[in-house]
DNA sequence: CCGTGTTTGTGAAATTGCGAACAAGCAATA
DNA sequence: TATTGCTTGTTCGCAATTTCACAAACACGG
């Protein structure tokens, strides 16, 4: 029986925002209750998983019932430590910057792009968000930007020569969180949790399963 | 011992990108050979497992030499399927297909861009990058765009709503594999191979870490 | 109030992945 | 050719994760 201060394992973590996002759907469509199986059909993976995984967080199910969508979205949202948004800072403003930037996907479900900042001063003060009032500032503000705006992400959308430099910045300027999307391997504090996603990794790792296809299953 | 035909773990594919990364840049900086230790360190990993990870693609290495850093890249490269270029397609011309579309990591990877399409006849047209002339198609057409320059990987960047038509659309008109950035668990036949990748979902699973941090390792 | 049908929560087994440790093997040197 | 030093390939035990299977628990109808 965990009770929630037990810890909840990686891999369920990873899956918990998949059932975060399936209840949000499953309450805006007006369902009230939601049972293991259909969640787990939802989220596209085994009801005895996602019983398990629900576990961790504490014992919120009703037997011969199943969930209550609203109160086990509360729960899911709660572990994850969603309380309130969590303002993000994009350093970088190339391609990738400019498109997450504009991105809806963050402020929906609650991280607010409320700054960018790149290192070519020729880039400084261009326009990103008229309606938000968004403007491009140097990366030497950032200190003063995050203490300021309080904010708690910061993105990585730099070439890759640049994000080591960039990861450095954001460390010393306090944000809490890093997501960066450059193709290297980031030294970073211990302390501040960060994550890398390469889109040309994913594309690769696709290859390989397309090249069995026929004779191998591949991961959802 | 296992031979090239054995299968190779699913937590060794996800890695294997990481270490044809490091070994490219390894090629590019001149060296001709790299120690277990030495990859483990670029790629960020415990180097018995960069051991037994290579070991699974045979026997290449020298025992009291290393590895002999092009013929592995070579390997790797033939394991990942990564045989020449596979052109991608783009499904969505919104912020993200626009960005996606300029964005140079795909092509300077081997994946190179070949067309973009959209629902919306309004799009259509809209020239992209002028110097490879490429220009926004309408999604009707996308069996035969995919048929004449023989595209291997579709890329779904369209809203979650139309996420599902649009992978349908590409598993019939022929592409191989697919990577969406669209939260939402898609209906693809098993044979096809897909992945998605969704930005708010990266920046959860760091919320949670963040909530515990002090406390609570994390993931690399 | 009892029986029936349903669905959760959880042991326990099976699978997968990880990391330490070390024997095996190669190069270089004398 | 024998010795030395270094690094791979692999074995082994452990940890994490997945899946099965089922008892426990609840709602509801009679």
């Amino acid at each position: 029986m965990p009770r929630s201060g037990d810890v909840v394992p990686d891999a369920t973590v990873e899956r918990l925002p998949l059932y975060h996002q399936a209840l949000v759907e499953l309450a805006r469509s007006g369902e009230t209750t939601v049972s293991s199986v259909k969640l787990a059909e939802l989220a596209g993976v085994n009801a005895a998983k996602v019983r398990k995984d629900l576990s961790f967080l504490g014992s919120y199910g009703t037997r011969g019932v199943g969930y209550d969508v609203d109160f086990l979205a509360v729960q899911v949202s709660r572990t994850l430590g969603l309380t309130g948004d969590s303002s993000v800072v994009i350093v970088g403003f190339g391609n990738l910057g400019q498109a997450l930037a504009k991105y809806a996907g963050f402020a929906d479900r609650g991280f607010p792009v409320v700054a960018i900042v790149d290192a070519d001063s020729n880039k400084v003060g261009t326009a990103v968000k008229e309606a938000d009032g968004i403007v491009v500032q140097h990366v030497d503000e950032l200190a003063k930007i995050v203490r300021e705006k309080r904010i708690a992400v910061g993105v990585i959308a730099t070439p890759a020569e640049s994000a080591q430099a960039a990861a450095t910045s954001l460390v010393s300027a306090g944000v809490q969180s890093i997501l960066s999307f450059a193709p290297v391997v980031l030294d970073i504090p211990e302390s501040i949790p960060w994550r890398t996603v390469d889109l040309a990794t994913e594309l690769q790792i696709l290859s390989f399963y397309q090249a069995r296809s026929g004779s191998l299953q591949h991961p959802a």
